[in-house]
RNA sequence: CGGGGCGUGGCGCAGUGGUUUAGCGCGCAUGGUUCGGGACCAUGAGGUCGUGGGUUCAAAUCCCACCGCCCCGACCA
């Protein structure tokens, strides 16, 4: 391909609106371009990326006996309303109708589809296990489209569903993809890792994330330095530090406009974990909640949500105070006994604690919770702290920035019994087929190899998914003999079965090179007159910096060598 | 949805009531000199100043409403 005839728009300055690196890059080196917010354009060089990560995946699926068939990205509202998820995915779902007034959305996922093919398509146990996937459009109304192509409105999904008879097929399909991901995120040149993670309003069954650690990801991981223990912070668990003070009786204290942890523990000169902060929390049609969580930890929403169901939202300060009589800062469990109280179980048998007196302007001091307070229930309710000891192992536990790039679970059979997708067993009973679902983002893959690999002069595309092999820079392409070398390069390279970009613009070699770096095509061959007289041609590695002479003979060789090389460094 | 920021030629920005033709850099077009890490000269094209309303003799500039985009938070199978 012709650089100076394609549709490559490099800019030499930031887009204003990109503030993370893999998002000024893809801008700034013609790989993407923002239509709406969260809704891009993949242009020519972009597009080839995916095109290659699709590849990738195809080749893994398929490895795994996986079927690629293709659904529709519009559906329905009836098969939404089967499953319940009409309802319950809200505002997140793109929702039309068509000329006679029928309801549809635009998929955020398939699930439905599947059942909905699986129970007309599977009937016996003999039509089991299966494994269908797509690789296609998804559209979620995300609330905050960001960060670029990392969390779009419209974005391509590899989505894989398994069908199994029983627990023990679904264990080993899942096993297949858990397999099967390792291998396309290494294909691809990422560092990656695999955690526990929470299946949400999905199922409850097992689930693991495929996590890249990068700077400013949306997720945090609970990485155990000792052993292998990785999860999602969201169900990551603990040993937490405990902490015994004297149980002495409760009194009053005076803190006047101390409200928070950190103005309490100034205040008081008390260590935070001396305190006990106390989160109310309310929701519709449910009854109201406090939660206790020690002062040196902060709640995790998602594991209260896991104990006392979804839908809880912290109250009003209008809402505090006409439950508990005192501003928010001020509120505490003490005499709270008609409440539900739950409390992380660092606090179980905690005393001399400090906490809110229920009073503006007072906190109580000498809490012993197993005297003074009608605990509901004890549960692990904190977001794990960096320096907390592994439950397994007793390492220290730190924790890291990520971006999820594939998520795998267990489904079980919620879809398929909503959905009535059933089988006849070997007795000839009809049971639910049990199900799982598999997803990776492809241009999450795009995004993360740019925040992982590029430096400051540009891009590094790993070489397996690159739009090109090679960059090819011609120097003073209007003098006759650099023409004519060129042309030989060019046949030479495509014949070897490159794909080659050719920048043969009448421009200088500073912009040439720059662009070069900017697009990082990872080996880049340049001809021009200098080289031409000691019969030499430039091999240059994008990803190192290293540049290699070759003659016109050996070039072909050299780069097969290079690119050789450029692979085993991803692949081991 | 809460908080913050921004909308001016393709891109990045300046201009915050009054030199009647709205600037600058980059890019783009034409001609010429250059040519191994973002060259130079000359000429030129290109703008409903986000949209609508209002104030004023006069609005890119002040006021109101709306729209769009970005960031933080909430949310996120």
């Amino acid at each position: 391909m012709k650089f100076d005839k394609s549709l490559i728009a490099t800019l030499r300055e930031d887009p204003k609106e990109a503030e993370t690196k893999n998002h000024r890059l893809l801008l700034r080196g013609g790989f993407i371009r923002q239509v709406a917010s969260g809704i891009h354009t993949y242009l020519p060089l972009g597009w080839r990326i995916l095109l290659r990560i699709s590849n990738i995946i195809r080749e893994e699926m398929d490895r795994i006996d996986g079927q690629e068939l293709l659904m529709p990205a519009i559906s329905p509202k009836e098969l939404w309303e089967e499953s319940g998820r009409w309802q319950e995915y809200g505002e997140d779902m793109f929702r039309l109708k068509d000329r006679k007034d029928r309801e549809y959305c635009l998929c955020p996922t398939h699930e439905e589809i599947v059942a909905d093919t699986a129970r007309h398509k599977i009937r016996s146990y003999r039509d089991l296990p299966q494994i269908w996937y797509q690789i296609q459009t998804k559209f979620r109304d995300e609330p905050r489209p960001r960060s670029g192509v990392l969390r779009s409105r419209q974005f391509i999904m590899k989505d894989s569903y398994s069908l199994d008879c029983d627990q023990a097929g679904l264990d080993k399909s899942f096993n297949l993809h858990k397999q099967a991901y390792e291998k396309i995120f290494k294909r691809c040149g990422l560092d990656f890792v695999i955690v526990d993670a929470s299946s949400g309003l999905m199922g409850t069954g097992e689930s693991k994330e495929f996590m890249a650690l990068v700077a400013g990801g949306e997720d945090e991981l609970v990485i155990c330095q000792q052993c292998d223990y990785r999860a999602n912070i969201q169900v990551a668990e603990g040993k937490g530090l405990s902490a015994s003070f004297a149980d002495i009786p409760l009194e009053q204290i005076a803190t006047p406009e101390k409200r928070t942890v950190r103005e309490v523990t100034e205040f008081l000169n008390v260590p935070a974990q001396n305190l006990v902060k106390s989160l109310f929390f309310t929701a519709v049609k449910k009854d109201p909640i406090l939660i206790l969580i020690r002062g040196d930890y902060e709640v995790n929403e998602d594991k209260v949500a896991r104990l006392i169901g979804h839908g809880y939202e912290p109250a009003s300060a209008e809402e505090i105070k006409s439950v508990f009589g005192a501003e928010p800062g001020y509120i505490g469990p003490a005499g709270m006994g008609k409440l539900k109280i739950y409390a992380d179980d660092l606090l179980l048998d905690a005393q001399g604690m400090i906490t809110g007196g229920n009073r503006d302007g007072y906190h109580v001091r000498g809490l012993n919770l197993g005297r003074d307070v009608r605990v509901t229930e004890y549960a692990d309710l904190r977001k794990v702290r960096s320096g907390d000891r592994c439950l397994k192992c007793g390492g220290k536990m730190t924790i890291e920035s990520a971006l999820e790039l594939g998520h795998i679970f267990k489904l079980g059979t919620k879809y398929s019994i909503s959905l009535g997708a059933n089988f006849l067993d070997e007795k000839g009973i009809s049971k639910p087929i049990i199900m799982g679902s598999y997803g990776i983002g492809l241009e999450r893959i795009m995004a993360c190899a740019c925040e992982q690999k590029s430096d400051d002069r540009g891009a590094v595309w790993p070489i397996s998914i690159a739009p090109f092999d090679i960059h090819l820079t011609i120097l003073n392409p209007n003098e006759d003999i650099v023409k004519n070398t060129s042309a030989d390069v060019i046949r030479l390279l495509t014949k070897a079965g490159f794909s080659v970009i050719i920048d043969d613009r009448d421009v200088s070699a500073g912009i040439k090179f720059n662009d070069a770096d900017l697009i990082g095509i990872p080996i880049r061959v340049t001809v021009g007159p200098k080289g031409i007289k000691n019969n030499q041609l430039d091999i240059h590695i994008r990803e190192t910096g290293e540049t290699h002479s070759a003659t016109q003979s050996e070039l072909v060789a050299k780069c097969i060598e290079m690119r050789e090389l450029l692979y085993r460094r991803i692949n081991g």
